[in-house]
DNA sequence: CTTCATTTGCACAGCACTGTGCAATCTCGT
DNA sequence: ACGAGATTGCACAGTGCTGTGCAAATGAAG
């Protein structure tokens, strides 16, 4: 029985497999499990150990055999989703002087894995309970989207993105600096004024333009 | 028995509370079920009915009196939850012509709810999942941050935040991009160019620079 | 003090999982 | 065809919930 998940922490698996190249039926089996979930989490993120086996042509026992858990397992996909980021954010920004073009390379990078990286966001944003809030915020959004929209038409905003997924990114920056309040890196209270900022230059407002409008308006 | 929870419906409980407006012990304990549930949840968003009930100074059977299931409680309040943050927006803007005065004036006045907004934040990105990714994508963050300070200070980026919670802003904007892509709103391809850009601006780097350096990058 | 709405306290059924144990079976490489 | 390693198929224990039914206690209003 595979040593029960031994391989899982420290590949200590089989002779053959470690010595020569190529894996043993179990690495192959493991590598299917990890690939099948990846797949099957982005559909459903609550999905089950069943689940998961079924899809991968195994029974559930199986993967418990590579597994310890089922925390181990997604553990173990987020690990390489994680470590495919990294690594794209780092080779992107390498030798880079510039910050600006720090920015830019790495998030080019980081694109580019957008399969693995699609983990993370399905397993952060589809949750039943993220669904329904943000189905429920639909109206807000779509308002905000006229805004975006009628701005973007008349040159007070700038950016490649349609309206719509402007609208997408305004609503995570402020899911980001609320977050950021609770985890007290920044004051409630004069942290608006900030958001406001923040939201008008990710819609290519001029920070100076940006920085008199809101000083205008927080007085 | 309340009609079991005929009240959380249609508000159909008793004449008394109906005519006169002193509501009935059913209306303040239901409200006061709301109230603390909006806190424990806030604290845990996984909390059991249990939970709830025994920190509304009530029996978990009095919690399905009032509402007929988990779901129902939740939902009810983050349908109130949402309705406040969609006041606010649609205050903040009312009457406004500029788009740009517009995203202000609705971002100040949502930040000014921000107890009721935090609990969508709270579900929203305090799943176990999602603390489980957060904390892996910690170093990668962290490298964010270092290369936003620089920009910050050198004057390459214009931003009113602390560099660690503008890599929040970041990491956040580049899952909403991502999720804007999986919605079918964006082309996966063409996008990384529109993330680059967006992550800039975010910065505070002007649009033009901003447009000028993806080119450069992108070609 | 009566009455009616509400709340309480259990008890119970059910569900959908997760992890494990073990014997039987399969499948390679040799 | 052998044998070690891997997989399968159950069965089972355990967990931590959710949602319900019902009789008894409580409390406020008249």
């Amino acid at each position: 029985m595979i040593t029960e998940h031994a391989a899982a922490r420290g590949r200590a698996g089989r002779m053959t497999a470690m010595t020569t190249g190529n894996p043993s039926r179990a690495d192959v089996n493991r590598r299917r499990i990890l690939d099948v979930a990846l797949a099957e989490l982005l559909r459903d993120p609550d999905a089950s150990m069943d689940q998961i086996a079924r899809a991968a042509g195994v029974v559930r026992r199986t993967v418990y055999g590579h597994f310890p858990s089922r925390e181990a397992l997604v553990g173990t996909l987020t690990d390489e989703a994680v470590a495919a980021v990294a690594a794209a954010h780092a080779a992107g920004r390498e030798g880079v002087v510039d910050p600006a073009e720090s920015v830019a390379r790495s998030t080019l990078a980081v694109w580019e894995i957008a399969d693995r990286y699609r983990l993370l966001v399905a397993l952060a944003q589809r949750s039943v309970t993220m669904q329904g809030i943000r189905e429920r915020l639909t109206p807000v959004r779509e308002a905000s989207t006229e805004i975006l929209r009628r701005g973007l038409e008349q040159g007070v905003f700038a950016s490649p993105l349609p309206p719509y997924a402007l609208a997408y990114v305004h609503e995570q920056t402020l899911f980001a600096l609320m977050e950021a309040v609770n985890d007290g890196l920044l004051e409630a209270r004069e942290a608006g004024s900030s958001a406001a900022f923040t939201m008008l230059t990710a819609a290519g407002v001029p920070a100076s333009r940006a920085t008199e409008l809101v000083a205008k308006l927080s007085d």
